[in-house]
RNA sequence: GGAGAGAUGGCAGAGUGGUCGAAUGCGGUGGUCUUGAAAACCACUGUACCGCAAGGUACCGGGGGUUCGAAUCCCUCUCUCUCCGCCA
């Protein structure tokens, strides 16, 4: 969520910024400017009456103390009128507070200045590819054929028992995956991360405060006899850890990192894109989470986008880093670095990491600050990454180890699986 | 699931109708003292909104009510804790 004041200091920059994420802002941002001014009037008119039956109770309080307590029926009378005003004062106000709130909460992120036009994820620009894309012979199988050959998945088991979207995995597929989020964890925590272990539901206001609702209600599977969502990615909890704190400005910068299992609903998902790991209900994932001053968030947006290039050629995957245009980067974020891996059973790219920068976005929702220089409390930058998501890095691996002799293990994770080929 | 207790500032913890935005302690910041530190002492130390400022207003879990006046009384919701039961 934007400030009010923001809005009000630099209107025109921001309906420009915003057209680069193909939102017009012009209309919004005037009913915003003009319910604030409503609102400010409102609450001087109700201070001002309100500051007179202050006085008016201090008054009366004295003339009973002194004896006096006949004398004060006009004051009272005074006061009961005053309160029938305010009434009405508070209730319009609260009202034109709601009416800014539904727009505001309306109006996305602004986008970073290096963040270019576009539509779709045509337009990412492509900022970086590093590694060779596998040659492999003719044979070659996707994944998902991969997995019931070696026997590391079994869907069918999962859409028994739950659903599609749904996998089982088995065997040293299990340990693979159970490896992958050891070696994340860790290769975060050398990094300087600390590591939580967070709640996987989360209650509204949490939802909220990262902005997955109101704008992204239907994602989320919702546990409606306790009010609970089910969290879609750990930077849900874990951001919140810190709503409505003021964080000392020693502490920054702030880095969590926590492995949990993430609950997507994917309305609308089908086809190609949706087969084997490539899209799930529930899938695992370690994030890396930051909270930082605004001076330094970019500089940090960076350090986390190196981190993450440095675990994928620690694993000898092939990638690119794309920077997301106007028409594909999120609402809260303003800056946004996709990391995509070449998976060549299926000769496609698959994200398997997304770092973003959400500048104040997320923080003036979750009232998250720090006190500068004078005194004063500024709103904290919050960014956030997949480091890594589990479930197309586990395709990637599959499908470009595979040998006729079975499926390789690159050295990194070796001396977490304990084996070096699944045969 | 049954019974009871509670929710106050960064923390602990007073406050049961008026001068309470709130005692006191701890913590934190600044200062005095000291070669330095500790101790001691002194001062300051919640958040938000309006206002150039002076100042004003709101907030003692949320919402509503009684009253001239509510942290304090009433209603209601939520949450937490304790005991019992069940259970990983």
């Amino acid at each position: 969520m934007l400030q009010i004041n923001f809005l009000r200091d630099n209107k025109q920059e921001v309906i420009e910024k915003l057209k680069v994420k193909n939102f017009d802002a012009s209309s919004i941002i005037d009913e915003v400017i003009t319910l604030d001014d409503n609102r400010k009037s409102i609450q001087q008119e109700s201070d001002e009456l309100l500051s007179r039956a202050n006085s008016i109770a201090k008054e009366i309080g004295v003339l009973f103390k002194e004896g006096k307590g006949t004398e004060t029926n006009d004051l009272k009378e005074e006061s009961a009128q005053i309160k029938e005003k305010t009434k009405s004062l508070q209730s319009t106000l609260s009202d034109t507070e709601h009416q800014i709130w539904e727009k505001l909460v309306q109006i996305p992120n602004i986008p970073h200045f290096l963040v270019p036009n576009g539509k779709s994820d045509a337009d990412n620009e492509t900022i970086k590819e590093v590694g060779e894309i596998p040659q492999l012979p003719d044979n070659k199988k996707p994944h998902w054929d991969l997995c019931s050959q070696y026997k590391l998945i079994d869907f069918e088991l999962g859409n028994k028992i739950t659903g599609a979207g749904f996998p089982v995995y088995t065997n040293k597929g299990a340990k693979l995956q159970r490896s992958l989020i050891s070696y994340f964890l860790d290769k975060n925590i050398d990094d300087g991360y600390e590591e939580f272990q967070p709640p996987y539901m989360v209650n509204e206001d949490s939802a909220f405060g990262t902005g997955q609702l109101p704008d992204k209600e239907g994602q989320m599977y919702h546990v409606t006899a306790d009010n609970l969502y089910l969290i879609p990615t750990a930077e849900v909890p874990v951001t919140n850890f810190f709503r409505d704190e003021i964080i000392n400005k020693a502490d920054f910068p702030i880095k969590c990192t926590a492995y949990t299992p993430c609950f997507r609903r994917e309305a609308g998902s089908y086809g190609k894109d949706v087969r084997g790991l490539n899209r799930l209900h529930q899938f695992d994932k370690v994030e890396i989470v930051q909270v930082q001053h605004p001076k330094d968030s970019y500089e940090t947006l960076d350090v986390m986008v190196n981190h993450v290039s440095s675990i994928l050629e620690e694993l000898e995957l092939p990638y690119r880093i794309l920077r997301l245009c106007g028409g594909d980067l999120s609402f809260t974020a303003s800056l946004t670095y996709d990391f995509e891996v070449y998976s060549a059973g299926q000769d496609r790219w698959l994200e398997v990491s997304s770092v973003s920068n959400f500048e104040s976005y997320q923080s003036n929702r979750l009232k998250l600050r720090y006190k500068d220089e004078n005194g004063k409390t500024q709103l904290c930058h919050t960014l956030n990454g997949s480091a890594l998501a589990l479930p197309r890095i586990f395709a990637a691996l599959v499908e470009n180890n595979q040998t006729d002799n079975g499926i390789k293990i690159p050295k990194a994770l070796q001396e977490y699986t304990s084996f070096d080929i699944i045969e």
